[in-house]
DNA sequence: TAAAAAATAATAATCATTATAAAAAATGAG
DNA sequence: CTCATTTTTTATAATGATTATTATTTTTTA
């Protein structure tokens, strides 16, 4: 995952490349954490001391238009953003709050003739591993 | 579902009755249309004058807590509740932000012999056909 | 190179939700 | 039944994620 995928993976999903826009598709590649904005913003900062928390919120906000970017809205306090577009699940630990990539099973897309579907979230809740046994 | 139904539902999950409580779990049980805390509160307003809005709030935590409803997060913007507790998706238009329940292809519950799953939910998003006829 | 457009940043505002504390209602012992 | 204790409800204020607004900077283009 070189600086140049990142900027192909940004122009198939029609996004002009600009620094910011660059540094934050990069963390989302290279993190597959499900990070917040806040995540984000924080651990760009050191890098990028000008950007702004802004810029964080419009960036993904046009990643996720554009569909370059899934929101995650598992957690009910705040979206966490994926970089992970392809069919897969998610587990939330209730404890922690880590959010864990789950292989899917696959669903049938036809929900009903009359809706449109255009998107699919299949969310777990429960413990984690480490919580367990603590 | 009569009242004494509610008491009921209300008994079975471990939870006191009071006035609220009964008008909120009622509400909810013969509403199904997924309401959020605010449509909770302005509905049942006018029967009950002295209501706040906090009650609502802090009731539907203790019916999420005790498993008599479940809090749907498929909206990022607030919470939206369901009385309806069986195995079932759902679906909501980007549009009129209408949701509606869909039937579930059952899932393998096994996420992962590491991980508790306590709660299974599935989110589709899209156009409804009201919608898509606009 | 200058004007126009686009993107970013700083600040303030919004709004769902939570925290806190006071008031009211329910419970229970004597 | 009555007073004290606990529980529930209510009112108010605070929090915090997100959005709106507007100024500034950067990029594009003529």
């Amino acid at each position: 995952m070189s600086k140049q995928d990142v900027y192909t993976h940004l122009a198939d999903h029609g996004i002009k490349p600009s620094m910011q826009r660059v540094a934050i598709m990069d963390f989302l590649l290279r993190n597959r954490i499900h990070p917040t904005v806040d995540v984000i913003y924080s651990s760009l900062s050191a890098q990028y001391p000008t950007l702004s928390r802004m810029t964080v919120y419009n960036t993904l906000r046009l990643l996720v238009e554009q569909g370059a970017v899934q929101m995650l809205t598992i957690d009910d306090k705040q979206a966490h953003y994926d970089a992970d577009i392809t069919l897969h699940a998610h587990f939330r630990c209730n404890c922690c709050g880590a959010i864990y990539d789950v292989p899917a099973q696959l669903l049938s897309p036809v929900v009903s003739p009359h809706f449109e579907v255009h998107e699919t979230q299949i969310y777990y809740r429960g413990l984690c591993t480490k919580c367990k046994q603590n």
